[in-house]
DNA sequence: ATAGGAATTGAAAACGGTTGCAAGGGAATG
DNA sequence: CATTCCCTTGCAACCGTTTTCAATTCCTAT
């Protein structure tokens, strides 16, 4: 390893003029040919500054040294399985690469190992933390309060969080208005909710809320937890709709879009024609669903963006440090297509 | 900031045996009391170790202590639009999670940026690189000599670097082989191919050879280039199913399971039926395949596995440093359903 | 009792930088 | 020619740990 030393000893200067050159501190004047032969030297030998030592000094003057890296924090299985979130992943990262961030991508489980969370949250490996999903109570209570922290794609967290979303309850609402205006009355709705009580989930608020306001009737087993499984929404479906025309809704609500093409296929394996006989509306425009047949009537979200935002919020709180605690919601879009 | 020296004093011994306690290091024996009552300093006092001063000791000792961080490189466009990479990524993600590595993410574009390259890379912010696309050249030959490399989803590099794929060449030519089978003679091809020559591309080459083989013509304007994007699937499609029968192809083989569903939804609104009209394979087995109408016929793609298996190819070349550039080629699987 | 060994502890020297302070040298000024 | 000042440079202390080595105490076996 190249030190200081050498490079000083080579060109024949002591260490300090060495290290000033190096630093480029500006308040301090090198004879310009000292600079010169310093730098070649640097860049013969190959060296590269000791960020340890480095920080080592300066950790006792000023705190600690932004890392510039920031924690995409989210549940593995969430990431993995759908497309929607790496919009929502393009729109972050694109963001924080422009200000010189990087993201480091943790699943919610693996902090609950106590060596990670410290050595992550508590050492601050990271400037900030990036929610997706919910974190349990307890573990945000006591990140929040060690490091900036913003949610994105949710924001029924009682805590004092910045988050960025849409008004997924109002989005439900307009949901299934269209639908209602299109003369639907008998309506199902297939939500995702994982481990969330389906009453904290706004869209099966809104949901509800529409279904009063119309005065109709909400009819329970119509209503489906599908675990955001492809599988479960088509099995669901598959079941619901096998009853009698009396006894089976005339359209569903699917909390995304991918839960609606799964239900959508066992309408169609069931003979029905869609939307005359079963009506399917989502949420998320995938990009998909604008090229299944029929093509799927979905809410567009603005993902991208609330990636951006959420970003930008978070590099904030980092930077300008105010510690405020954000509510931002984002416009969205009803997209009628065939399948209403 | 809470020093070794706060706590000794605070017990009343030195700070040497403190940093043992802290340490926990095994070949020293310090007295159990004493040890007991450091703990309770140290949880009361609320000490977090210096990594900095830590890792500068060290340094000189030997090599620099791995950061237990991997860097994801991809372009940003690719994983921001494919649902295939999530199920690498996941694969990628549990294991080295499971081995306590994390995931730094960069796309390749940031990394043209000297700065980051420089302390991402040189500075071994990590301890090494995933590479998903391709990158160019010279870069690569950089890198792949100060760190650790393997690449996924990718085998066509001529460098020595190890690689975890599936043969895509003979995954093309048994889907082409299958269309041939079933009596098709008229195919067309739509790739994708990002800045990729044509002719480099794997799939393309299986699709050429089953052809030659067969004795089969290719028609030059049923070879098309998508980009990977749907829309630009969907566009070449309908133009050349726009033809009359005898100008267009019975059946076409797509390099990715999205391609072939935007390519199917332009044949649906020509009016023509799959597949007696026109036929579709797919490649990549993406959840929804199964779930469009008609399902889609396709090559299962172990991803999951890939990922799996290039985590621990670089954790093993991490750990046991063995330079050695292994090609591993993982199984695939024909998956026949209602588009052929 | 006593030598020898094990257990326990501490002093001090690194590790590779940064930085306050002071000194040397030359030019400008009186 | 003496004085002052600025430019340039180096000395040395320090940052918070780890670790070597030696010192001290305490047993145990002779």
């Amino acid at each position: 390893m190249v030190r200081l030393k050498e490079i000083a000893e080579h060109v024949g200067v002591s260490i300090t003029t060495v290290s000033r050159v190096i630093k480029n501190d500006p308040s301090r004047n090198v004879n310009p040919d000292t600079k010169k032969k310093i730098w070649k030297a640097v860049k013969e030998l190959g060296y590269i500054p000791n960020e340890y030592a480095r920080q080592l000094v300066l950790s006792s003057a000023q705190e600690k040294k932004h890392t510039k890296r920031i924690a995409w924090l989210a549940s593995s299985r969430l990431a993995e399985t759908n497309p929607y979130f790496s919009k929502i992943y393009s729109g972050i990262n694109e963001t924080l690469n422009d200000a010189g961030y990087t993201l480091l991508l943790i699943s919610n489980e693996d902090l609950e190992d106590d060596v990670l969370f410290h050595q992550i949250i508590r050492e601050k490996e990271v400037d900030g933390v990036l929610l997706i999903d919910e974190v349990d109570d307890e573990k945000l209570t006591e990140i929040k309060d060690l490091i900036p922290v913003v949610g994105v794609d949710f924001n029924y967290s009682d805590h004092a969080i910045s988050t960025v979303d849409y008004d997924r309850e109002e989005a439900a609402y307009q949901a299934v208005e269209h639908l209602i205006t299109r003369g639907h009355e008998k309506i199902g709705f297939i939500g995702g909710g994982i481990g969330i009580e389906m009453t904290k989930e706004k869209r099966f608020k809104g949901f509800k809320k529409a279904m009063n306001d119309f005065e109709l009737a909400i009819e329970k087993h119509w209503i489906i937890n599908s675990n955001w499984c492809m599988e479960q929404s088509y099995l669901a479906a598959k079941k619901i709709l096998s009853e009698t025309k009396n006894n089976r809704p005339t359209a569903i609500f699917c909390a995304g879009d991918l839960l609606a093409i799964a239900a959508m296929r066992a309408a169609h394996e069931l003979g029905l024609n869609i939307p005359s006989d079963i009506a399917f509306i989502g949420i998320d425009n995938n990009e998909m669903a604008q090229y299944i047949v029929p093509a799927l009537t979905t809410i567009s979200v603005p993902q991208y963006e609330m990636g951006v935002i959420a970003a930008k919020t978070l590099m904030s709180q980092i930077e300008d440090n105010p510690n405020m605690a954000l509510k931002t919601l984002l416009p969205f879009e009803l997209l009628v297509r065939q399948s209403t």
